[in-house]
DNA sequence: ACCTGAACACCGTTCAAGT
DNA sequence: ACCTGAACACCGTTCAAGT
């Protein structure tokens, strides 16, 4: 969070300041609610703050995504590391990409951004999704190295294969099925499925 | 086409299926260019045709894409007949998936579409999406029957996945990956991948 | 330094009034 | 039977004017 301040070393003004932590609360209910394209208007509205007010701290609404998001984001990469550490190359990669998937999930509509800010350096959640992908393709080449996944996929083929069956998550006419079609995405990634939390058939 | 008159078997009035004609071919052209959701003001625009005459002729914007998309499906859903006679069952349900997912990206968007069409019997893009559905099931069946798919998958799991690949074609960032992320999907699917159009390592 | 109301250029949807 | 302009209630984005 304070994103703000990581560039500019001023502190805010204690109005400021208010401003800035009630528009994310109020953001963080509107979007959980409404999804990741929710009016933005609305969110102004419901924190009784002037449109312009969210404009000056939050410019696009990637940039309102980020600070929304950034600690959540931040905790999904740092666990790629622990499980590096603590489990199996194969297990890791798949509980991980089941925590990537269930996060997507849990943000109805963040997945196409994400996807479209992985492209795009000006996007504010760029680094964000840059770094969750180099968490991935660690757990990747790891299992990759002993064996334990396809060598013929790279770390943006798994962002984008979590996305994919996280989008099936995100449809309500598809949510119930997500988990039965990780197992079955995740059973194409691994070279020996069956010794895994992954039932292969 | 001529949806309506499917319906109410009165023939339309010469200046409404002029206009009909012609809205649709604009919104073809639109839509093409945007995607599934481009402005309907901007197709009633284009066509030089109020607004209102256009809501009058396709009621929703599902109606609009139904009208545009209905002989595609058709076509499609037929396909999956003809491949169920001429090809073998795995190698007929991996290339009838396969259009089904450049069929998605050939129409920006309307993947959301028609995954909440399928569970919505109001949305005009119903019953084609269950017709689609339906073909891929039987395919589905045939190939499991002989034991060539996975038996744990129905078909609005196979719906679902043409869709999540679908989906990452529709990604500017990913597209060009589609086609070897349908590959690794399709190798999910069936029991023995190799045997086919599919390399699977 | 920060906030705000208002303006601008868009949407989708509906409907009374026209021919 | 069909078409239309206009109205209504929304958007996102920007900016001059306030404190």
């Amino acid at each position: 969070m304070e994103h703000r301040s990581d560039l500019q070393e001023m502190p805010m003004r204690a109005d400021a300041r208010k401003n800035y932590e009630h528009l994310l609360a109020v953001a963080r209910a509107v979007i959980t609610e409404h999804g990741a394209d929710a009016s933005l208007r609305d969110i102004a509205r419901k924190a009784e703050v002037g449109l312009a007010t969210l404009y000056r701290h939050f410019p696009t609404r990637d940039a309102l995504l980020e600070a929304l998001l950034h600690a959540t984001l931040a905790e999904l990469t740092q666990k790629a590391g622990e499980l590096e550490s603590s489990s199996a190359p194969d297990e890791a990669l798949v509980s991980w990409s089941r925590e990537g998937v269930a996060f997507v999930k849990s943000f109805s509509g963040v997945v196409d951004l994400m996807a479209a800010a992985i492209a795009d350096p000006e996007s504010a959640l760029h680094t964000s999704c840059v770094s969750l992908r180099s968490a991935g393709t660690r757990l990747l080449l790891r299992a990759q190295a002993e064996g334990m996944a396809r060598a013929d996929i790279d770390g943006t083929d798994l962002f984008a294969l979590i996305g994919a069956v996280g989008w099936i998550g995100d449809q309500p006419s598809f949510a119930r099925r997500a988990a039965h079609l990780f197992d079955i995405v995740a059973s194409a990634i691994l070279t020996n499925p069956s010794s895994n939390g992954i039932r292969e058939r």
